[in-house]
RNA sequence: GGUCGCGUGGCCGAGUGGCUAGGCAGAGGUCUGCAAAACCUCGUACAGCGGUUCGAAUCCGCUCGCGACCUCCA
């Protein structure tokens, strides 16, 4: 493995820094789950997808990584201040059933989902609701540093305290006069000092559905501690890499920040790493806009917006082609052409496993050919050590395929290479389509001993000049989804792109 | 209103000063019973205007258009 000198961009800095572990070779990464009220939607895919791969190349790369993601059980409020509803017993009210049914239904689904886009499950997957002795703790530490005030048994930040010791706004870049005077007056913000305060733990309701006993009375913990309490019991109280969508950045990250600096004394963590948003129409896909689609919706094709079913893996290849820092517009021909562009890297794969190396001594190297695949190869890794640049590092694979495509078909021998290079040539190119992308062959209904017994007869009406057969079998095979593909000298297949 | 970002060929989408991104769609060619696949070749794009520079999609300014965050959201 040559040195890498990864680097990344750093949204507490806006700029692209060397990364270095702070106890090498672990790595610590925490990212912001899901609030499970309802069933993941394209939405949700993206951050899960994007630091997969983040997840996945630290560790090409021999970092040992503990990647944390945690699960939002605990809904917080679907309006301002005591006027919200929980989001989760909103549902719970709604599907007359126990706010932790609503929980688990929807933990399930997303971990059903994220199994099909082929994510690595998290090292560790703490849940909001198991740990509010420890949120109970933060804010008890937060009141004796003086930074948090009690009123009517509910804890609130008092973020102004704390700007004058740190700084409040060095994640989001806002300044704290600015939203002291910018941020609107809210019915039923009375209890805090400021509006910038933000609610640490929420005096419950007799009707509210989720809470538990604390110091100030039954209560409910606010929705920025639960990242807090479970980064720092699981990574430390400093780690390396925070990760989350760019609409959690304010002010939930920003929060995160203030609560590690009130607790600990030091920010949590030394990379803070947000991915942009999908857009439909150039416009947010989220839930609160109500135009999101979900994934199942995707896979299945059932859903308005949709011309056809969109596989997991078609999903994950187009999440992949665009930059994590850049918006991606959704739409129904950027995801067709997502879907031939995957087939066509898998039908590589599927190529790249049946090619052989024989030495030939009537071919002599060829350096030009050598020399675009040693620098597609370099160029594919350096893409991915500059911020983990997919979308370009799949370009370089693409060109890589080309070279794997040319040997299938003979037109370039694996001798003209070199032995040396042809092996690095199909490593590379398995390790980042299957190892670093995770993108894998989709197991359809394709039965492979069925399939050769179809294309033995295909070969041998072939040799009988039988073309109605050879048609038949041919058209047959293709509303399946299946290519036949006549080579010089002998009969394949392919997924049909 | 405040803060931040974006505008790339028919479509998607990389690219921060000179060196072919790539995919999809389209055209021509090689191969082939015919196809398909694959490979080769092709379009010479960077919102507009002005500036800096030997040289700008890339830096600066202005204009126009779009979006995100500021309230729960990935």
């Amino acid at each position: 493995m040559k040195a890498h000198q990864l680097k990344l961009y750093n949204t507490l800095t806006r700029q692209k820094e060397d990364f270095a572990p702070i106890n090498p070779p672990f790595v610590g990464m925490y990212v912001c789950g899901p609030t499970v009220y309802g069933d993941a939607h394209l939405g949700h895919g993206r951050p899960a997808i994007t630091f997969d791969t983040v997840n996945r190349y630290l560790t090409h790369l021999g970092y040992r990584v503990r990647y944390v993601r945690n699960i939002t059980d605990v809904g917080h409020l679907t309006g301002d201040a005591d006027e919200g509803e929980d989001k989760i017993a909103k549902r719970a009210k709604l599907e007359k059933l126990e706010p932790m049914e609503v929980a688990q239904q929807y933990t399930d689904t997303y971990h059903r989902d994220m199994a099909l886009l082929n994510t690595w499950k998290p090292s560790i997957e703490p849940r909001a609701t198991g740990h509010i002795p420890e949120q109970i703790a933060l804010v008890e530490a937060i009141l004796n540093e003086g930074l948090a005030y009690v009123v009517n048994g509910s804890v609130y930040f008092d973020v102004l305290a704390y700007n004058k010791k740190y700084t409040y706004g060095k994640l989001s870049g806002r300044v704290i006069e600015e939203l002291v005077s910018g941020s609107r007056d809210l019915d039923g913000q009375g209890e805090k000092r400021n509006s910038v305060d933000f609610a640490l733990w929420k005096n419950a309701s007799p009707e509210h559905l989720m809470k538990w006993p604390s110091p100030w009375g039954v209560g409910f913990p606010g929705w920025h501690l639960e990242c807090t309490a479970m980064s720092s019991k699981y990574l430390g109280t400093q780690f390396d890499i925070h990760g989350g969508g760019m609409d959690l950045l304010f002010p939930h990250h920003e929060c995160e920040i203030a609560q590690g600096n009130a607790c600990n004394h030091q920010d949590p963590a030394k990379f803070w790493m947000h991915n942009n948003m999908i857009t439909i129409n150039g416009q947010k896909m989220g839930k609160s806009l109500g135009n999101f689609i979900t994934l199942q919706e995707l896979f299945t094709g059932n859903h308005t917006l949709l011309d056809q079913a969109y596989s997991p893996m078609t999903i994950r290849y187009f999440i992949l082609t665009a930059q994590y820092r850049s918006t991606l517009d959704f739409s129904n021909e950027a995801l067709k052409a997502a879907q031939k562009g995957y087939k066509k890297i898998i039908n590589g794969l599927r190529i790249a496993k049946q090619l052989q190396y024989s030495p030939q001594d009537d071919i002599a190297l060829d350096t030009e050919q050598i020399q675009q695949v040693e620098t597609s190869i370099a160029s594919a890794y350096r893409s991915m050590d500059d911020d983990f640049n997919t979308a370009m590092a799949i370009g370089h694979l693409f060109n890589l395929l080309k070279k794997i495509n040319s040997m299938y078909t003979g037109q370039l021998a694996p001798a003209a290479l070199g032995k040396e290079i042809f092996i690095q040539l199909l490593e590379t190119y398995r390790t980042f389509v299957v190892d670093i992308l995770g993108l894998v062959e989709e197991k359809g209904d394709v039965q492979e001993g069925l399939l050769n017994l179809l294309l033995n007869q295909y070969t041998e009406a072939k040799t009988a000049r039988n073309y109605t057969k050879v048609d038949e079998i041919r058209s047959g095979l293709k509303a399946m989804g299946i290519l036949v593909k006549d080579m010089k000298d002998r009969i394949d297949w392919a997924y049909e792109e």
